[in-house]
DNA sequence: AACTATTTTTAAGTATACTTAAAAATTTAT
DNA sequence: ATAAATTTTTAAGTATACTTAAAAATAGTT
């Protein structure tokens, strides 16, 4: 299946997770095409089985679909992982070189790739990275750090986001997968997140403390 | 700029160093399009500035034209090396994944995949691997098995093929990059060289002898 | 409930990268 | 040297994945 094609039910498969309101036009800004393009790249798709399409409807991913959209974010996860672990590079520039490689890149390579890192459960970014028969058997615990509590420690567990300007500003800071960090105090008011992290004390309005999840400092869903 | 293009001037510059007759018919067999195709898109191609073009005539690479060939097979020989060094794939398989790669990498990741391997100047069908610059500086020392002396021994510094049954064929027999084997008699008249690899003795005819590259033993080209 | 704004859809058109069929030129063979 | 074979080119047409512009339907507002 073409790239065109894998991008677009990649993009109602997320678009759902999120709301319950995928309608072409979400899909065509996500991906940068016109309402028109994605309206008739949505009857295409229903055609190859792969999403239901009725006017002014809701687009739904058959069975089918959605086994194609977990295999591409498989293999968008395993090469984030993979060039994440041998090079150093932003988790930026990492998601950019993924968002290519995901759609040339054969089950046979995906399930190499997934054993060489020993089959992780999320990738460096902490999403989880389905297997090979696109189950996602974790349990994400995860919050975003707006609803820590003060005072507390937690550790990174994902970094939502696209976005360059926030992954160098994480680069920057030591905001980091995996990572501890500690909330120093939460304005609730203002909606700003003040942390700590290696000893210095970085203050986060509300677009960032909602992108930035944690866990409990004890928790069980620390598995590598 | 498109896969079809790269895969065009890729094939057009391949061509080129082995016969010095370049016209569309043979990229379009190459290619596996129609000649009408090759036609097409050496016109177009032309307006880019990547061939010259003249009707009849030979395909000749402009100075833009190579630069673009040499990034995108340097890209396929790191991706192969990279492969076969990290996962336990055929040669062929590791050849397809590398043909689909090469295309969706960025100048950054294939130098940090040749830093990562050291600078490597051969992949493991011993093909040289051209810098970030485009730029070939191995010699290479190395002739065909057909070519070989009775009696000696040598290194195989190339397996010249993309296919499959050869590979495995290769594969079977311990015929890999590195690899050391005796030419034990060449049987002139009927074109057949019989070596010994790993105790083992095997008869290839011209088909194979013509393909695998070997280097003396004391060759200073195994640099790696 | 009706008007407005937005979204979705339809329709027509474009670029890329092909195809087949036939004409034109070149190459090969006798 | 000329006929036959092959290759190259041109011409017309197709599928994919878009575009813009306008019509149709839906959603939001008062």
């Amino acid at each position: 299946m073409s790239v065109a094609v894998e991008n677009f039910v990649k993009a109602v498969y997320k678009n759902a997770k999120r709301t319950n309101d995928t309608k072409p036009g979400i899909i065509a800004k996500e991906l940068g095409i016109s309402n028109a393009a994605a309206t008739d790249m949505a009857k295409k798709l229903a055609v190859k089985d792969l999403l239901h399409y009725e006017k002014y409807q809701e687009l739904k991913l058959t069975v089918k679909g959605n086994q194609m959209a977990l295999n591409v974010i498989r293999k968008h996860r395993l090469w984030e992982s993979l060039l994440f672990k041998m090079f150093d590079m932003s988790l930026h520039d990492i998601h950019r070189e993924a968002e290519l490689l995901e759609h040339q890149t054969s089950d046979l390579l995906a399930n190499k790739i997934s054993e060489y890192l020993g089959n992780p459960k999320f990738d460096p970014h902490g999403d989880p990275i389905p297997d090979k028969n696109g189950i996602i058997t974790t349990t994400d615990t995860s919050f975003t750090l707006s609803k820590a509590n003060e005072g507390k420690t937690y550790i990174i567990s994902r970094l939502m986001s696209d976005d360059k300007e926030f992954f160098d500003f994480c680069a920057q800071h030591g905001l980091k997968y995996g990572n501890t960090i500690t909330v120093s105090k939460q304005f609730i008011k203002n909606k700003m997140t003040q942390i700590v992290v290696n000893n210095n004390t970085i203050l986060l309005n509300e677009d960032f403390s909602t992108i930035i999840y944690v866990n409990e400092n004890e928790s069980k869903n620390v598995q590598h």
